[in-house]
DNA sequence: ATGAACATTTGAAACGTTTACATCCGCAGA
DNA sequence: TCTGCGGATGTAAACGTTTCAAATGTTCAT
């Protein structure tokens, strides 16, 4: 009486096998209304709940899956990961949770850990998806997986993504479309995020295309929001910039933040445009422009594709959805350098 | 070979028992050195993983705690459970994390899920910690909870949170400071948040003790960020306000938004401070004056001390941290009904 | 040589399920 | 009456661990 009933207790209760308990349980259809009647009073009386563990250990299938985020404090993996959750509550899911930090060691050691909870499949944002040991493993394993947000080079693995390069050239060419010439990028760190480095290279492209030769580049660590001293040099020096582009929605706010700290106005003196589409670039001011993805919407479609693969369902293919450039004023028309950003400057 | 090896395969490879391998993996220093290598090489050789579900089932711990948070769009919540997560993780805690919606229906349907996987405890943001059957459900079943941004009236219930009155008394305050006299609050609804009841308490508190009798209140679904129209008499009607208390900051930079887009300034025409202290408030412009609540912090003492509870320590004690007022500049002075502002006015 | 004391290792019984297979029973058709 | 069939239920063997009690081997004082 003191712990926890069992299927035993209940079966002992209602005068039945343990057998047919479990099939009232599972199969509530192929036992007769009577029957079931008995054995769900019993549970009741007994307060029983099925200890999940037990099943997991026997059945083949753990109907769990596990999903790995560099990171909950970035909106774009939350609202994903919320997806995600979504779609596995209908199926009845469970969703075991963890996140890198944008660490490649810590990768590793998360995955490792959902694989000794036997999760029937992975939902990955990893930091490098190529040449990734995680990845040779989950191969290597024969582990159902989908990436989401990364973007592999090998066509057997399975993502959802958005066109990481092309967003970034898109919405680089918003600014030179406003006759911006002199541009920057800001961009977390490429060894954390190959993302990072796809959306440098959409950037390049613009600027190629335009003609433009000066391609600024300033990584910067993830998690840090603080972009006054990274970017003074940019915003101030010699050859300062009229337009940032950023490799993320979180940067690209952090980014005005840091033109104003510097006494520049956006769209006024700098044009910042981002990419992500996090909700609250929409209601910060200046409205955020930026190359949204639908981000729940993937962490959904994930979540679906991953229990294709799991049902056996082969050839993995990958997903490339579609963005668009929000409609935000961070993008302004080129002025030249204002008179009051050149009475800034040192 | 097709199946995962087990931990029968690698005694069977190293020619020693099952039990052996078995406190070779959980108390090596008790096995000869010699063996330990014979049986890790076995291990390496036939690439075993430990079954977790197998453990589990044996053992009465199952070394999982569960986490129940209203949503993870609100930055509050996600970086809670970082803290948590970074908790767990030194602990070698496996965190189940779900989330309700902000829906009291769903948080039974979680709580019994994670009580189903046979947590050794669980931390808790419900929408009301008062008249909870969810927390008479885990009274019951004497399972170790804290609530977690919850203020329940009952003494006996492990909760950590800030002071929520009193935070919103004294974001309040700031307003009044500054010479406001005619405030607002924006809510999320008491239904779904007993935080948001207890933060427009203090609110009337403070206005109470200045000697202010208008008590303007709106509720807003969660979730929402377009209050455009929820605020048009606020800010447009007769008896117009200049000051706006938002029960959280996700609300505060929707009002800000809203204000804006009745032509408003922020804070020229309308002070606006929020409550939580989520990292984007600090990068905005306006800087958002909010009272900020120590929120991963939060998290990580949830995890400790519902670890402390785990460990059989009795005697839940709540823990009220401290919040503080950041120095945002959404906050202005008052300047009366700005000529802008008048002829704003519809 | 004998047995006590100790260090290692092992056998086997759980933990709470699922499920293939067996059993039981009543009833229709011969 | 017997055969056979099908529906309802029961038996028992897994699943992969942990762990207690028991066995085995080793060392050492007697």
């Amino acid at each position: 009486m003191s712990s926890k009933p069992t299927m035993r207790d209940v079966a002992r209760k209602s005068g039945l096998s343990i057998a047919t308990v479990s099939r009232v349980i599972n199969f509530p259809g192929e036992v007769p209304a009577e029957t079931a009647e008995i054995v769900t009073a019993a549970m009741r009386y007994l307060n029983y709940r099925p200890n999940i563990n037990g099943r997991r250990l026997k059945m083949s299938q753990t109907r769990t899956v596990g999903v790995l985020v560099p990171t909950l404090a970035n909106p774009v993996f939350a609202t994903s990961v919320q997806g995600i959750e979504q779609e596995a509550n209908i199926e009845g899911l469970t969703v075991l949770l963890t996140s890198s930090n944008y660490d490649p060691e810590r990768e590793m050691g998360a995955v490792s850990a959902l694989l000794n909870n036997r999760v029937d499949g992975l939902i990955l944002t990893l930091a490098n998806a190529d040449n990734n040991p995680v990845v040779d493993l989950l191969l290597a394993e024969k582990i159902p997986f989908v990436l989401l947000f990364n973007q592999p080079e090998r066509a057997d693995i399975a993502a959802i993504s958005v066109d990481n390069a092309q967003s970034a050239f898109d919405i680089t060419n918003a600014m030179i479309a406003k006759g911006h010439r002199s541009l920057a990028m800001v961009a977390g760190q490429f060894e954390s995020s190959d993302r990072s480095r796809q959306r440098y290279d959409g950037f390049c492209r613009a600027l190629d295309q335009a003609g433009i030769e000066k391609k600024h580049l300033v990584q910067v660590r993830f998690g840090e929001t603080d972009l006054v001293e990274p970017l003074r040099d940019l915003l101030l020096g010699p050859d300062a910039v009229t337009g940032i582009v950023c490799s993320t929605d979180m940067l690209a706010i952090a980014a005005i933040s840091a033109c104003r700290a510097h006494g520049l106005s956006v769209p006024g003196d700098v044009s910042v445009g981002g990419i992500d589409g996090i909700s609250v670039g929409g209601l910060i001011t200046p409205k955020l422009c930026s190359a949204v993805q639908p981000t729940q919407e993937m962490g959904r479609q994930a979540l679906a594709f991953l229990r294709g693969l799991i049902k056996g369902q082969t050839n993995p293919q990958s997903l490339l959805l579609p963005h668009h450039l929000s409609d935000g004023d961070s993008i302004g028309l080129f002025r030249g350098n204002s008179p009051h950003r050149s009475s800034t400057r040192v």
